[in-house]
DNA sequence: GACAAGTAATTGCCTATGCAACTATACTGG
DNA sequence: CCAGTATAGTTGCATAGGCAATTACTTGTC
């Protein structure tokens, strides 16, 4: 009637979801991320940055909000930050209100760039997403990843 | 009628979903990865490992099978496995019928730190899976997101 | 207004990992 | 059986990223 020892978790129902989760994401991101590294040469996390740039209301954010954005280490931001500004894709401009503060901007350059990598993306959406998941499965899984991604 | 260019897919559905499945892992791998850091001193990809090699069926795998089923190159695995060996949890041993092909097989030590950071997980799981997600709602993602992960 | 505590960004240092080259072994067709 | 090709794993090299310490600024308290 027992099993192994605490009930055998290796093989909950859960654990499986979440180890489907990290395979799935990784799948994915390696994929796309050879993909754009070979017809735009820019590395996922810039595509990252730009993206939540573009998305951003004043087309701005503040180091830490990308941090916080693409999920990275404050640390790492500066240097990711760092190497999409000498490749001229954004730029930092200072915070008249907060001397400490420092807004990433996107460029035209970086605009143009996204738009390009942007295409190469839904090409890639169309090849990996939508051939294997409906309109409505699509919004399924977005409504469930939302709950499982919810802040405390 | 028209949109900005290509019909502005920065905010194209497809687009917020794969960046919200990014985002997801991100989240939930980084808040795993710390508590287990914490609590086992086990690093997060010490845990797929283990956690692959006690799914298998023969309980062991191939350095090739490890670096597929966690998604690794195979050098970066070489140098996973090498670092899991000289901890104790793992041992490389040959195979009979080719000599080029190494198993990696787990060790008693290894299967006692493997359950720990089961409970580890379960715990992390019982806070940040449950309680968001019933378990309706468990399997429907988990179908979505083997939908999505399907090789073609 | 001065001091303590908090916050934003950067930097030093370290580790993990990818890619490509390499070695060793296995397979395949003549 | 040999040559050529494919496969398994490891290594050199380079880079990205995390953590913790640091600097600079701000905010709150008295």
């Amino acid at each position: 009637m027992e099993q192994v020892s605490t009930a055998c978790p290796s093989s909950d129902e859960r654990v499986a979801l979440f180890a489907l989760l990290l395979d799935t994401n990784a799948r994915l991101s390696r994929s796309f991320a050879l993909r754009l590294e070979e017809n735009c040469a820019m590395p996922l996390a810039w595509f990252e940055v730009l993206l939540q740039l573009r998305r951003a209301p004043e087309g701005r954010l503040r180091m830490n909000q990308v941090a916080e954005a693409i999920v990275h280490s404050t640390g790492g931001t500066t240097r990711l930050i760092d190497r999409l500004e000498r490749a001229g894709l954004v730029v930092r401009e200072l915070c008249p209100t907060d001397r400490r503060a420092i807004y990433v901007v996107i460029t035209p350059r970086g605009n143009v760039q996204l738009d390009e990598a942007l295409r190469v993306h839904m090409d890639y959406l169309e090849e990996h997403v939508s051939s294997r998941l409906t309109c409505d499965e699509r919004s399924a899984l977005a409504g469930l990843l939302s709950k499982l991604n919810e802040a405390r």
